[in-house]
DNA sequence: TTGTACGCGTTATCAT
DNA sequence: ATGATAACGCGTACAA
C-alpha cells in the first residue's frame, strides 16, 4: 500500500494540498489559483484546473471563514417562511445577496418574540458577516449580544428612531391612519377590523380605529384570529362580526390580504354584495390582490424594494462603502380597486 | 497599556481561551463545560459560566465545525420559498432538525434545472453534515459532486428506483391516472389541464390526459401557464380554454391548488356554476382548500409528513442509528370536496 | 477533574 | 510567480 494519496483516500476530503500535490504546485499556490488567478501562471493554473475537476475538489469554506474572519454568510430571521409577505421579501433580500456571493442562513422566529434570542446566539455562532431581523422590537439581552458582534445589523418591516444600527420598513401607525382616512372618505360611516396575532398588525389596527374614530366615524367591532392570517380565520371573523356585532354595513380593514380573502369569501358566501354592503380593505398588495373578484383594495408594500434596499444597507456596511441612512422609510401606497 | 486583554479588545471575538483566563482555567476545560458539563466541577463550571456572561461570548461553530468535522449545518434546495406548497414543507424539515440542533442552509433553484448545480457545489463547500434537493432529475456532475460530498443525500417530491441514495416523495404519474379516473368516475366525459411550468406537474398532466382518454374521456385542452403557479395565470388559463378551445362543461384538472382558486375566480367572473356545468380540481391540498367557495376538490399531499420523514431519513444516516428505505413512498390521497 | 499538544483546511504575510 | 510559515478558534487524544 503505497502512502501516495492522490486519489481522495476513505473518509477525507481533498484538500487544497492534495490538489496542489497533483498539479505539481503547493498548496498556497491552488490557495491563489482559486482568489487571485491573475497572479498564477497560466500554465499552472491550467494543471491547477485539471486536478481540481480530476479530483472532485470542493473548497472548505468553514477553513475559508475561520482564516479570513469572513464567513461569506448572511442570517436573517423572519417570522415565518409560510406567510408569502415575508418569503417573497426575503426572495428579494437572497438574490441581491447571492449576486454579490453571499448566502443566507434563515430561520423563522415565529410571532411570539421569546424565541428569538435564542435563535439570534445560535445564529452568531456560524459568524455571519451581516444580521437581518424582522420588527424593531428585541429583549435587551438580544441587543447586547448584536452589538457585540461587530457586524451590520439592519431591523425590516417597521421603523424607529433607535434602530440598533439601521433599520428599513414603514411606519405602521401611519398606515393606519391613512387607511381609516380613506375608508372614511369614500363615504363609510362604520366600519370594523379584523386582525390576525402579530404586534405590528395591532399597531396598525390601534392606529386605524383612532383615527377612524377621530373622524366621526364608529367602529362597529375589532376581530382578532388569535393566530396566523389565514383564509378561514379571515371568514371567521366576519362571520363573528357579522353574528356577535350586528354588522351589516360600512368597511373592514383587515391586517393582511389573505384575511380579506377570506372576507371576500365568506361575503360572497352569504350573498353579501361587496363594496356596496360592505367595503372591504386588505393589507400588503400579494401579487394575486388585483385578481380576486372583487379586486383588493389594499396597502401596497413594495416587498421587493425593501429586500433590496435592506441588503444595500447591509452591503455597504460590509464593504464600507458609503454611509447608508440609519432609519429608511419606504413608506406604503394605498392601491384603490374594486373592493373598497 | 498591559498586554493582558481579558476584556475584549478592539475587533478580535471573544474566545474560550480569554473565557479560560478569566475563569482562572485552560481553553480546554470551556470547551467542556459547553460540551460535557458534567465532566466538569461544579465550582468550575460556575467560574466558567459567570465568565461567559461577561465577557458575552459566543462560541465559534466554524473553528468547532472545522476542528470536529461535523458542522450541524443541513443544506437544502427548492425550487421556491413563495410556494406555500415548498415553504410549508421547509418549516415541517427545519423545526425536526431545529430539535436537534441542526441549523438549515436554504437555497431557492427555481424551476429551471441549471442553477441547481453551482448552488450544489456553493453548499458543499460549507461542508453541510446531509443535503436535501428537491426532485430526482440532476446533472452527472451533479450527481459526482454529491456522492464525493460522502455526506447523506435525501430527493424529495418524486420517486425513482435510482435515487442518488434515499428519496420521500409520491408517484407523479399514479396521481395524474387515480385524478383521471375521480374526475371521469364522476360522471364527466371531457376535460381541459391548467399546468404551470414544473417538470413534475407536466408529468402529472401527461399521465392525467393518458389515462383520461384511455378510459373513454375527451381532453378539450392543455393550457399551459409557461411560468409559475399563480391566482392569474389560473383565470388566464381558463379564458383560454374556454375561448380558443370552447370549453363549455367537463372536468379541468389543475397542477396546483393555487391554479384551481383562479379557474374558480374566473368562472365565478363569467357566472359559470361549478362544478354543476364545470369540475375544478386542484392538486396539493393547500390548507385554503377547503374554506374556498365552493370548497376545492383536490389531491392531497402531506407535506408535514414529507418533511418530517426527509429529515428522519437523514437524521438516521447521520447518528448511523437504523437503515432508512431507500425509496419511501408516502403517497397521496383524493379528497372530494364540493368543486368537482 | 484538568491540562498539554496537535490537527482541522484555509488565508495572510513575508520571503525568495 | 511561487513557497514557507504562522495564525484562525476549537475538538480530540492522551497525559497528569
Amino acid at each position: 500500500m503505497a502512502k501516495s494519496d492522490i486519489t481522495k483516500a476513505g473518509k477525507g476530503q481533498v484538500t487544497m494540498a492534495a490538489v496542489g500535490r497533483m498539479a505539481g504546485v503547493s498548496q498556497v499556490t491552488v490557495s491563489r489559483a482559486l482568489s487571485h488567478p491573475d497572479k498564477v501562471s497560466p500554465e499552472t493554473l491550467r494543471r491547477i484546473n485539471e486536478a481540481i475537476k480530476m479530483t472532485g475538489f470542493v473548497p472548505n469554506a468553514l477553513a475559508g471563514a475561520l482564516a479570513s474572519k469572513k464567513s461569506r454568510l448572511i442570517s436573517a430571521l423572519i417570522p415565518s417562511l409560510t406567510n408569502v409577505v415575508y418569503s417573497s421579501f426575503i426572495t428579494a433580500f437572497s438574490e441581491k445577496f447571492r449576486e454579490h456571493g453571499y448566502q443566507i442562513l434563515l430561520s423563522e422566529t415565529g410571532f411570539e418574540q421569546s424565541a428569538e434570542e435564542a435563535l439570534i446566539s445560535t445564529h452568531l455562532s456560524r459568524r455571519p458577516d451581516a444580521i437581518l431581523l424582522t420588527g424593531i422590537h428585541h429583549s435587551v439581552q438580544a441587543r447586547r449580544m448584536l452589538m457585540g458582534a461587530g457586524i451590520p445589523i439592519v431591523e425590516v418591516w417597521d421603523i424607529t428612531d433607535s434602530p440598533v444600527e439601521m433599520c428599513v420598513g414603514f411606519d405602521h401607525v401611519e398606515a393606519g391612519h391613512r387607511a381609516a382616512d380613506f375608508l372614511f372618505d369614500q363615504g363609510n360611516v362604520q366600519a370594523a377590523t379584523i386582525t390576525a396575532q402579530d404586534e405590528r398588525a395591532r399597531r396598525r389596527q390601534a392606529a386605524f380605529s383612532e383615527q377612524f374614530t377621530r373622524r366621526g366615524g364608529a367602529i362597529v367591532g375589532d376581530a382578532n384570529t388569535g393566530g396566523p392570517a389565514s383564509i378561514r380565520a379571515g371568514r371567521q371573523a366576519l362571520t363573528h362580526l357579522i353574528e356577535q356585532h350586528g354588522l351589516t354595513s360600512g368597511a373592514i380593514f383587515c391586517s393582511s390580504d389573505f384575511l380579506a380573502q377570506g372576507a371576500l369569501i365568506e361575503a360572497q358566501a352569504r350573498g353579501i354584495s361587496v363594496p356596496d354592503e360592505l367595503a372591504i380593505m386588505g393589507f400588503g398588495d400579494q401579487d394575486y390582490a388585483q385578481d380576486l373578484e372583487p379586486a383588493l383594495t389594499t396597502v401596497a408594500i413594495d416587498r421587493t424594494r425593501l429586500g433590496c434596499e435592506a441588503a444595500d444597507a447591509l452591503l455597504a456596511r460590509i464593504d464600507e462603502t458609503g454611509q447608508p441612512v440609519a432609519v429608511n422609510n419606504i413608506g406604503f401606497k394605498i392601491v384603490k380597486r374594486a373592493s373598497a
